[in-house]
RNA sequence: GAGCGCGUAGCUCAAUAGGUAGAGCAUCUGACUUUUAAUCAGAGGGUCGUGGGUUCGAUUCCCACCGCGCUCACCA
């Protein structure tokens, strides 16, 4: 496992990543730059999303690459570019204050108040949720603002070289565009200079010495020159993606499918502009269960939210990391299978070699360095557990606290704990809430009939007489003692039985399951009970005697 | 109209360098604690969408076709 043949590998590794990683090393041979830009692009809405992970976790594991191939011999950026210059569409349905948001409908995101009141602009405000969502996950990366590139100048030398290129410009984009929408089309968007609109007018002249553009206010009629630099003006969005691949050097950018046309259009911009496109890839759409395209306004298939609250940001990962090509259904069953899958990859990767490790997902997920395997330790050997087997347990133990499945594990490895085990924990803690979201909530217990009521007043009884550290097997002998009597659940075919001494049929338990638990299955009742507590069963069946867990069904 | 993706076991999907098809779940059988599986062992089940081509050999590469679905064509 020397470096040597770490490198080697890389060089041949057929993993995407390093497909992507090879594409600029070619791009390199020929650009004359001593470092790689990466860029990932947000929306005016700003708002991160699922979408937004896979997207700089895929871009973040093409950088890596890049550097294990290159030896870490060429300097690498990752740009998070935000078009926050971009003017305000519409008022957004999701916020408070909208009747004072939409007053500024048309200036700049960074001219808008913040709705929330905490931010000295909307954009201020939807910059910080992103750069907040980006570091919770710990990507390493450069935040880039629009309108500060604008207004600082930064673009300026691309601007005019645009201003220049105008009717190349003109003669890529208006091919592209409907007669109507051709005909009014400028690529350069004048900020009004009394409004502060974003304003969308036929460009009437433009000078390339000057800098500047001539352009009539469509309401007032008056005419205005003003100088595309300095951030009086903005592109619109194909030329403005090519001005900053050239000004920024952007050597690097994947897109969504739904940008192939975009991709194209800005390409040739940015060789009219006298730049080399980034390399970069089109990625397949996430689907829901249906087939159908995940859009936040539609609210189908899975947030990031939801994702999180059930699995780990590397489970998370291990799904983007998975063929990006192809598209993916991305909805709520595909989560323990995920996880699943990464576990097993963990697990499989100290004693792969290195071809097979570099094709391995958690090496790209952690950046060349996972984490050790968890598995439990028992008698002879380990078992490591799958969060498969976590869920199960959980419905077994029908219980939402994980001390108690932290009980059934330690049964099975009596050295483990949450302390020693800290991301087994994490993979119960998960498991349970998934148990307190799905499968608790579809339970539909039954009344007790009256022989039922007896029996489990019996069972009530007799727990109460047990010491509180009762063992399991104790308690499982007593539920058969109390059943064996009752006719109802007498089993003469019962291995072992006799006339003098009946076994007792699954009906007795299933009864329990039924009454108690809502569920047509269950746990061994005498672990369950011996775990879940003496007291607390009685006060349960306490409860269903009642007829209180038919209502709370 | 343009650009894609996918068709493999009943279901969901794998097969990364062409070489006799795998996993999980489901089903069935057997063992075992006097019920219930975080048990163990085993079985059944596929002409890898259709038809051609390249090859000693194709699920894999190429072409055509069929079926399902998505995206774009207004804005970002």
């Amino acid at each position: 496992m020397s470096s040597q043949s770490l490198s080697e590998a890389a060089g041949v590794s057929k993993a995407w990543p390093f497909e992507e990683a090879r594409k600029l090393i070619a791009r390199l041979a020929t650009a004359n730059k001593d470092e790689v830009v990466f860029e990932t692009g947000y929306g005016p809405s700003g708002l991160p999303h699922i979408g937004t992970f896979g997207e700089v976790a895929r871009t973040t594991m093409v950088r890596h690459a890049f550097r294990v191939l290159t030896g870490d011999t060429v300097k690498t950026r990752l740009i998070a570019f935000s078009d926050d210059m971009d003017g305000l569409r519409k008022t957004p349905d999701n916020i408070p204050n909208r009747e004072l948001v939409s007053q500024h409908l048309g200036k700049p995101l960074t001219r808008v108040p913040d709705p929330f009141g905490e931010y000295p602009s909307f954009a201020a405000h939807n910059n910080a949720m992103l750069r907040r969502f980006l570091d919770r996950f710990g990507f390493d990366y450069e935040f880039m603002s629009s309108t500060e590139a604008y207004t600082s100048g930064r673009f300026d030398a691309a601007l005019l070289r645009a201003l220049e290129r105008f009717d190349e410009i003109q003669a890529i984009m208006l091919p592209s565009l409907r007669e109507e929408r051709a005909a009014t089309y400028s690529p350069f968007l004048p900020i009004h200079p009394v409004t502060g609109v974003v304003m969308q007018a036929p460009v009437l002249a433009h000078d390339a010495k000057a800098g500047t553009i001539a352009w009539r206010d469509p309401d007032s009629g008056e005419t205005y020159e003003t100088p595309v630099t300095g951030g009086r003006c903005k592109l619109q969005w194909k030329p403005d993606w090519a001005m900053r691949w050239c000004a920024l050097g952007v050597d690097y950018e994947m897109a969504g499918k739904d940008l192939i046309d975009s991709v194209k259009l800005s390409s040739r911009i940015a060789r009219a502009l006298g730049g080399e496109p980034p390399a970069g890839f089109n990625y397949e759409l996430f689907l829901d269960e249906n087939g159908q395209k995940i859009s936040k306004s539609r609210g189908n298939g899975l947030t990031i939210e939801e994702w999180l609250t059930y699995a780990s940001p590397e489970s998370l990962s291990q799904f983007m990391f998975q063929k990006p090509s192809a598209a993916k259904r991305l909805y709520f069953d595909v989560i323990p299978r995920t996880v699943d899958d990464y576990l097993g990859f963990l697990e499989a990767y100290p004693d792969q070699p290195w071809k097979e490790r570099l094709g391995n997902p958690v090496w790209h997920i952690h950046s060349g360095e996972p984490p050790q395997p968890e598995a439990l330790e028992h008698g002879d050997g380990r078992t490591s557990v799958s969060f498969a087997m976590l869920l199960n347990l959980a419905a077994v133990a029908n219980s939402d606290n994980p001390a108690v499945l932290w009980g059934f594990l330690r049964r099975y490895a009596p050295d483990a704990s949450p302390e020693n085990h800290p991301r087994l924990d994490s993979l119960v803690r998960y498991a349970v809430a998934y148990f307190r979201d799905f499968v608790a909530p579809k339970k539909r217990y039954r009344l007790a009939d009256a022989v039922e009521r007896e029996a489990l007043a019996a069972v009530s009884a007799k727990l109460g007489e047990l010491p509180a550290s009762a063992s399991a097997e104790t308690v499982q002998h007593a539920l058969y003692d109390i059943a064996r009597p009752i006719p109802r659940y007498q089993d003469l075919k019962a291995k072992g039985a006799t006339p003098e001494r009946p076994g007792v049929s699954n009906d007795f338990f299933n009864m329990v399951y039924a009454v108690l638990l809502g569920e047509e299955r269950g746990p061994r009742l005498g672990s369950f009970i011996a775990l879940y507590g003496l007291a607390e069963t009685r006060a349960l069946i306490d409860r269903a005697l009642a007829g209180e867990l038919v209502g709370a069904g």
